[in-house]
Parts: C-alpha cells; sequence; structure tokens
DNA sequence: GCTTGACCTTGTCCCTGGGGCAAGGCCGAG
DNA sequence: CTCGGCCTTGCCCCAGGGACAAGGTCAAGC
C-alpha cells in the first residue's frame, strides 16, 4: 500500500486542467518533469503530489506568464515565490499604464480632436517677461533626446551660481521637431538673475518678453508620444481663437520633474502667440 | 514634376520605424500594400501619402493590437477608427482587471495566508434563525455550475408566491467541493414565509438555525477562484478562533447578483460554526 | 489467443509578429 | 566593370501550445 497512486498523462492532465502536449512541453523545459517515465514505452508517470504544482502552474499561465517565470516561481517557496508573483505582476500593470496612456492619444487623434482639449486642463495664455538665459542648443534626434538632457540641465544648474542664481524656470525650446526623423535643433534654457558675460562658459542670450497659451501636465502626461497630444490641443485652441504663433513650442518645466510623483502636474507646453 | 516621391522599402521602413521584414508582413496580409510593385524585380515602392498609414500602424503594435485587428482600424475612419481602438482597449483593461483579482488570489495562497484575511472585510458571525427552504439538490461540475444555477434559481422564485413569498436571502449550500473534479451536490435554497407541502413541485425542507462566521465579498471578488480565497479566509479564523465548522460552507446573495456593479457587496460566504 | 478501442509515444505542421541569416538579383557611383 | 548597398525570396527561430499523423501498448471482452 501506500506508494501512492502513479498516473498517466492523460489522468493527470485531466485532473490538473493541462492538456498531454502542455505537459510534454513543461517537461522539456524542465518545469514539471513526471515522477517517473517507464524506459520500455516512454509513458510518463506522475505522482499525486504533483498535481499541486500543476494546478500552481495553470494559474501562473492564466496571467500569460512565461514558462521561465514560472520555473523560478515553482522553485522559490511561499514568500518568495509570492514575491516574484507579485513583481510579475507589478511589471504588467506598469506596462498596462502606460499603454494606456498610449491608447488615449491614439484615440484622440483618430476622432479628430474633439476630445483632446478635452483631455487637459484648459488651455490657459500669460505674459512672460525678457529673460536672460544659460542655453544650450543641439541638433538631437528623438531617442537620444532624454541621455541628453540630463547632463545638459545639470551643466546648466552648475554654472547657474556664477550668474546671481535662478531667476525663472527652466524651459525646453523645440526649434525644430524632434522625432525619430527630425533633429531639432532644441535648446534648453535656464534664466539667471545676474548674467555675467565673463563667467563660465555656457552660453548667454536673451529670450524676448512674449504671450504665450499653454496646458498643464501631470508627469504621466509627459511619454513620448502622448504628450504631442498636448501640443495638438494647444495649436487647435490657437486656430480656433484667431491667435497666431510666435515662436517655437516648448516646455516649461515649473517644478522639480524628477520629483514628481505620475499625477502631479510639473510641465506647460506652451506656444508663443501674438 | 509632383508625381510625389516614391519611397523603397528600406526608405520607408525609416521613416516609419517598421522593418522591411515587418512591411512585408503586412503586405502579405493586406494590412498596408506598396502603392507600387515594380514587376520586373519585385521592388516595392510606397507612396509618401503611405507613411500616415504606417505611423498609426506602429502605435497600434505598440498597443499589442493583433494585426487583423489593426486591419479593422485602418479601413474604418475618424471617430469608426476610435470607437474601435476604445473598444480594443476596454477590453484589455477587463481582461486585465480578472487577471488583476487572479494574481491577488495566487499571491495569498503562496504567502501562506498571512494576506487573506486583509484581503476581505473582517470575519463576521451572526445568528441565523430557521428557515423553512424551496430548495433544488444536484451534483454538478464547476464548469456547468453557473449554466445551471441561473434557470434552478428562476424555478425558485417562480414558486415562491405559492408558499407565501420570500423569507430571507437566497442561498446556495455546498455540500461537497464543486470543482472540475468534484461535483458536489450543491444545493439552492430560498427561504419561504409560509410552506405549503402541497404546492408546487419543489421540495421544501428545513434548514436549522444556526452560527455562521461569513466574510462579505464585491461582486468582483465572486469571479472563480478568487472566491475559494474567501472560503480559505472563513477557515482560518475559524481555526484561529477555537471555533467549530458545523456543516457545509454556503454563498448567501443577500442582493440581486445580476444588478450589482462589480464593487457592490453583494454576497456572503459563510460557514456554520458551533 | 485475438480483437477492439482507448491510451500512449514521437513527429510534423500551424498560429502570431516578427528577428536573423542565407543565396542571389539590381542599382548607381567611381 | 566592379563594388557596396539595397532589394528579393526562402528558411529557421522564439513562446505556448492546438491539431493532426503514424505507430506502440494496454486492458477488457470474447
Amino acid at each position: 500500500m501506500a506508494e501512492t497512486q502513479l498516473l498517466s498523462i492523460g489522468a493527470f492532465g485531466r485532473r490538473s486542467r493541462l492538456s498531454p502536449k502542455a505537459l510534454r512541453l513543461y517537461e522539456s523545459v524542465g518545469l514539471l518533469v513526471p515522477q517517473e517515465v517507464d524506459n520500455s514505452n516512454g509513458y510518463r508517470r506522475y505522482g499525486e503530489w504533483q498535481l499541486e504544482t500543476a494546478r500552481l502552474i495553470v494559474q501562473l499561465r492564466r496571467l500569460e506568464m512565461p514558462l521561465a517565470v514560472i520555473a523560478q516561481v515553482v522553485a522559490a517557496e511561499g514568500d518568495e515565490a509570492a514575491a516574484l508573483v507579485e513583481a510579475y505582476w507589478d511589471d504588467v500593470e506598469r506596462r498596462t499604464a502606460l499603454l494606456r496612456g498610449h491608447a488615449a492619444h491614439i484615440r484622440i487623434r483618430l476622432s479628430g480632436d474633439e476630445g483632446a482639449i478635452d483631455m487637459f486642463g484648459e488651455v490657459q495664455v500669460r505674459e512672460v517677461p525678457e529673460y536672460t538665459v544659460l542655453a544650450q542648443q543641439r541638433h538631437i534626434l528623438q531617442p537620444e533626446l532624454v541621455d541628453w538632457m540630463g547632463p545638459t540641465i545639470g551643466r546648466l544648474w552648475d554654472n547657474v551660481d556664477k550668474h546671481g542664481g535662478p531667476d525663472g524656470p527652466l524651459f525646453v525650446i523645440f526649434h525644430g521637431e524632434v522625432s525619430d526623423d527630425s533633429d531639432g535643433p532644441v535648446e534648453v534654457c535656464l534664466p539667471v538673475a545676474a548674467p555675467d558675460a565673463d563667467a563660465g562658459d555656457i552660453p548667454l542670450r536673451k529670450e524676448p518678453a512674449h504671450q504665450e497659451a499653454f496646458v498643464r501636465l501631470t508627469k504621466s502626461q509627459v511619454d513620448h508620444p502622448q504628450i504631442l497630444s498636448a501640443y495638438e490641443a494647444v495649436e487647435k485652441w490657437i486656430a480656433a481663437n484667431g491667435a497666431q504663433g510666435a515662436g517655437a513650442p516648448r516646455e516649461v518645466y515649473f517644478t522639480d520633474f524628477m520629483a514628481a510623483g505620475p499625477n502631479d502636474e510639473c510641465v506647460d507646453v506652451a506656444f508663443p502667440i501674438r
């Protein structure tokens, strides 16, 4: 007695809701190896104790978890396995959240933009004074943009004290389209309070006073390409309100972007107008 | 002039961020057919006007939308296309929401159930009076359970007026485990106010008064197999509090289940105790 | 013993959405 | 004319199986 019952692949499959095909696959990748294999006829024999593992695999596959990850979960135990599942699922949720914004963007574009204005807050208008800015300009394609911006912004901040400290929010002017095909140029600007032409090696220039139309975005709305919807929203507004564009569009980072949470407002997308 | 520029597969691919391989695939499924194909050498030539479609395809593929669905979106126009995208994405969100609960269930099981009690509200205890119930009992496997329950509940309600109307919430007793392997039996019970042994053809029986421990679930927590976590939570509570099970577990549907929203509380999972 | 049907084995091709590589054809510049 | 770069088709590969085929095994009934 005892010798707990060995199950054929079919019987085991029925009890675990796995097809024989799947079971053979799982054996071949080492995920669920039968307790023994009859080497005269190759028949697989599964122990009843393996049902638990098999059922766990079924559950995890329903989450579309890849077999390789499932193997890790099965190999881990207790809390560790639970942590792996949690990590996997969190990852799924993060990806889904990204794509969610992306889907919204596509819908807006397709539906001809009636929705675009709803998606962001009101388009607003403000007066911007003349600034003297530390500026760094470059031709760059979209994929490298972020990598370039970080150090460049760092350099500006390193030099800002030589010019009396910052005097306004950092902003980025897109003099030309920055995409996979078009390389700008793009210019990072940091207003300074007391410009000193002889200090540091970063070029200084004056950015003229102007009026600009803008929308305010949360951090989660900034991802490419959703942010393009914001540009479009402002452009539509300008066209609809009889204003005229009067300069390159820009993004104004009025708070610490890095420290902002996903739902914190942290950037304005602005077009100079007249 | 004019004759707008025709692009080779490579050039078109670079401008649309699609690989030549992908473009050939899209042609083969009729999703994006080159404007013309040179039949001396087979070279594909894409018109610039096709870039827009190509870029739309790129966006939609990022949502992991199948090419067949993308083809529908591309064929539709404007609002119609936007509606298709919305429908697709809503579907993704629904699936994700289902799997979310599922993932939570798996984590709870794996982590040895410390989390199980947190997931639901407090386990509560209540006194249940003796009921005379219209009852229908059957052996049935889990997959067919829902299909059987609907009509059965309907039959009970059809007969309830012959017995003075309902006198308490409908409940379902699981006398045996109902799963893919085990077929119950399961019994649907509807308390009636004035039982009349001669009326109708549904059996009547008395369900004794008892005390029961239960947790209250929202509709979204009822899906199989997440609901198993609720059973486990109550069982753990019973064991932890020194009570003893005194009968088969049951689900008590104290409101109109069909009318409930996903986050409305609508069912108790209960174990009789003593 | 024999047949029958259910079950098991390995093997192949198929699906999606491509990546990667081969062999060979075409094209324009030097 | 040749060279490099582009283009063509065709094949194999990935996950995670489904759907067959061809053939070996097993237990029950006669």
